[in-house]
DNA sequence: TTTACTTATCGTATAAATACGATATACGTT
DNA sequence: AACGTATATCGTATTTATACGATAAGTAAA
């Protein structure tokens, strides 16, 4: 954007299009569902699981990282990541509140 | 993205990351809750609303219409938009699904 | 027809996102 | 200590997103 404007919307627009972001890229998607169904995070796992160089996977952990859904641990030589589930539930709970409201408002549409 | 390689991502999280790129902007999500609310959903209104230009809102109104849940109708001078309810119900599905596997995995989750 | 109004689009500028290679850092191993 | 491995970060290039003003195109009204 030319000049970011976010902060003039409210806060629950932004927090929603905050979450949206994180999952606005299949690599995040992907990256998540493998935190969650696999025992073994470690960073080298995920690169092996996706189409892009190590240093793109490590930004795209990064980002997930900075809106606090990944939390990372170093251990040894490596980094283990983790979802972190109560960040990830209260997103969860927004994205579901938004959505069910936008439903609640369906019947009064004008098309 | 340098390249773009979204391509060789599985098709599930590449439409899951489409949808969550259209709400990725808090100007977009305020245009959908407004188009669900107001029975008049013009696009004058809608810069009323926001604390954007017009074209700007044009251009908001464009890439959810490009993604499909919005539909415009002209309506005399004027630009009638509207939800496309089916859509919307599909993308939340799509969500909806997604979140609930990630929360069947959690338990097996590492940390 | 002329005028006023509404909206989409064009042109443009800037910021953010995406991607990679190279490198620094940190740890374990020998 | 020297080496190898794993990962974060830096530098950089490119694409996409965001924003606005100006303008075109279309409609209604005078």
């Amino acid at each position: 954007m030319a000049l970011a404007r976010t902060e003039e919307f409210k806060r629950k627009e932004i927090d929603l299009a905050d979450f949206a972001k994180a999952l606005a890229h299949p690599a995040r998607v992907a990256i998540l569902k493998t935190l969650a169904e696999k025992k073994e995070c470690n960073c080298g796992d995920l690169v092996l699981d996706l189409p892009l160089a190590q240093s793109t996977v490590s930004q795209h952990l990064k980002a997930l990282k900075d809106i606090g859904l990944v939390q990372g641990t170093i251990d040894g030589p490596r980094s283990r990541y983790c979802i972190d589930w109560k960040v990830f539930e209260r997103y969860q709970r927004y994205l579901g509140d938004w959505t069910s409201k936008m439903m609640e408002l369906k019947q009064d549409n004008c098309c």
